[in-house]
DNA sequence: ATAATCTAATCAATCGATTAATTATAGGGA
DNA sequence: TCCCTATAATTAATCGATTGATTAGATTAT
């Protein structure tokens, strides 16, 4: 049994939208990749862009079900940071697809994806946000840390490096890069930064 | 006197590249920014791919000649590191173009990056990795700290924010934030992380 | 007057989308 | 079970529009 061809579509998509971006991608490359007929495009989807849409829902519920299943109550402002930047470095570790359409759309945003940013951003700023909020309070984190501002920085490190590493890596051979190692050290910058603790 | 077409489509291309990438720009486009006949793209530069190149390059060149001119070698490891994050937020924040060029490139690499690449990337990994490496060795920083991870780490603190708070804004509107106290947090968190330091 | 710069017109190729015709699938009545 | 029908899915062919590039000629500068 053959998969339907709307799927056959959307799989196809997802790396050439990923790889050269939605406007460098015709819809004859697309339903040649899914060996499927180009007119099926419109069928299924109304067109190019909606099956791009398909492909961004696609692939942003993934992360946004990821952090929406997790349920960590009884965790510590630092602990819950803790899992959950390594959940972000993990998922994008997976996930090499996901962080070229993220930073694609950061890059050059297109009107699909609006609608998900919403839902997708809010609920990751929310999440982070107010976990940071709760440990200044309590006094776990530094008392002159701004969260909004710390947020943008723990995104960063845990999202930049993916993105950048593959480039990296051609310009400067003689660096070899594992992602689990990069897990430790970004987490544990995150908490310390890079000074030597003295009182250790 | 007029600005020669050279330059004028130069300059009328950079934002037209940076905010929808190269593939969604087409010639007529740039010619009519630059109020100048389409075909001197392809005199002045060989064609589309030529333009680009040189808008890279333009933009590009700019960042490399801001760190090849500075000479701190009667810093710390520490300061350098700092002058050099400062240097580069503050790089960011004055050019939104180039950091839309720079990511978009990251997200769908062309042809036209990969010499511009060599020379820029290299350049900057050799700065932030030796001054890391220094730092550790003598003992300034933390012992178990990955030179080339701290790098992207560092890296992507002060370059996400700057490509994600527009975008992030448009989803979180009660979100307000200013460049210069992004550097502050931003500075504080490379060399101390979120955690608060009890010994202070 | 020689070369550099610029223009309007046009090229073939490709773009996304649509058409009309064909095939596949599923459900209901006898 | 069989046929009939209605709907869904798929196809090849083609649409007008736009793409990047080129041409031959006009204009300008040196």
């Amino acid at each position: 049994m053959d998969k339907d061809s709307r799927r056959k579509l959307i799989e196809a998509a997802i790396p050439l939208f990923a790889e050269k971006g939605y406007a460098a991608v015709s819809i004859r490359e697309l339903a040649a990749a899914a060996q499927v007929n180009s007119a099926l495009i419109t069928y299924h989807f109304g067109g190019k862009e909606g099956l791009y849409r398909a492909v961004l829902e696609d692939q942003f519920t993934q992360i946004v079900e990821l952090f929406s299943k997790k349920t960590f109550s009884d965790l510590s402002p630092a602990e819950k940071i803790r899992e959950s930047a390594q959940d972000m470095i993990e998922f994008q570790s997976r996930n090499p697809f996901f962080r070229k359409l993220l930073f694609g759309e950061l890059s050059h945003t297109t009107p699909s994806f609006e609608g998900i940013l919403r839902d997708y951003s809010f609920r990751l700023y929310r999440l982070f946000h107010e976990t940071l909020e709760t440990g200044i309070a309590q006094g776990e984190f530094r008392q002159d840390l701004n969260s909004s501002y710390a947020l943008f920085a723990i995104l960063g490190m845990v999202s930049y490096y993916f993105i950048a590493h593959s480039v990296i890596e051609k310009a400067v051979p003689e660096l070899r890069l594992d992602d689990h190692i990069f897990e430790e050290q970004a987490v544990e910058m995150i908490f310390c930064g890079i000074n030597e603790n003295k009182t250790k």
